[in-house]
DNA sequence: GCGTGATCATTG
DNA sequence: CAATGATCACGC
């Protein structure tokens, strides 16, 4: 995604953000790249995050790359989540990285995947690989917290992941373990190391993790999301 | 090098 | 063909 980049000023409060909402609704992404005088690319090969960058870019969010929710002074986290024609997910949903060596004293509530989590604005972009990028078009963006909706099942997930990274076992971890959260690698490649800490407590290097939402969740949201609009 | 934005590519 | 594990670009 590039230089050139203009980016809109940041919404000043959720009337605003809902505004921008109903505005890119039905927009295709080529549009918008028209309207901010970027490329499209081919594929997204070699620019996976070009959409969500996109996005972040059109509706002001500025957060950048702090582990912050993206729109900062309403604190809303934007996730672009691709979706097939029938209305589910095609991918499972980054939320932030984990660290390997425990936090002192944290907790769910005081977790960057709360803090993330705790306001989301999805925008759903129908994603289907036979459709060329700049077609593809943005279906109804919608609002939703954490704690409105399934925490608990959250919190446990994001309990048991941290427990056994506070117990040095960050090397046994699966994508596997979690119900709607579950850790996956998270790096440029495999060569990349990160640090953490062992059985005994003592720091090792080891590959970054990052928290994912499954597919499984994001298909009841947005199946949800369905009937209400239906 | 780390965290942001994610999707790709291989496996089961 | 979904799920897991691996990877790509950018800003700082």
């Amino acid at each position: 995604m590039t230089k050139q980049m203009k980016f809109t000023s940041p919404p000043k409060s959720i009337e605003e953000l809902k505004h921008r909402m109903d505005l890119i609704a039905g927009l295709s992404l080529g549009e918008i790249a028209d309207e901010l005088e970027v490329e499209v690319p081919e594929n997204l090969l070699v620019d996976k995050g070009w959409g969500g960058q996109l996005i972040e870019a059109y509706l002001g969010a500025t957060a950048g790359n702090l582990p912050e929710p993206d729109f900062q002074e309403i604190g809303v986290e934007l996730k672009t989540i691709p979706i097939s024609s029938e209305g589910k997910p095609l991918e499972t949903t980054f939320v932030c990285v984990a660290p390997l060596s425990p936090v002192l004293g944290e907790t769910w509530k005081t977790s960057t995947v709360f803090k993330k989590l705790q306001h989301v604005l999805w925008v759903p972009i129908v994603s289907d690989k036979h459709i060329p990028i700049p077609h593809r078009q943005i279906a109804s963006p919608f609002l939703w917290r954490v704690e409105d909706q399934d925490e608990s099942v959250f919190e446990s997930d994001w309990n048991e992941l941290t427990d056994l990274i506070v117990y040095g076992k960050h090397d046994e971890i699966t994508a596997k373990h979690g119900e709607h959260l579950q850790l996956r690698p998270k790096a440029a490649d495999s060569s990349v190391r990160t640090s953490g800490i062992d059985r005994e407590g003592k720091p090792v290097l080891a590959p970054p993790k990052g928290f994912y939402i499954r597919t499984s969740f994001t298909k009841q949201l947005l199946n949800q999301q369905f009937q209400l609009e239906n």
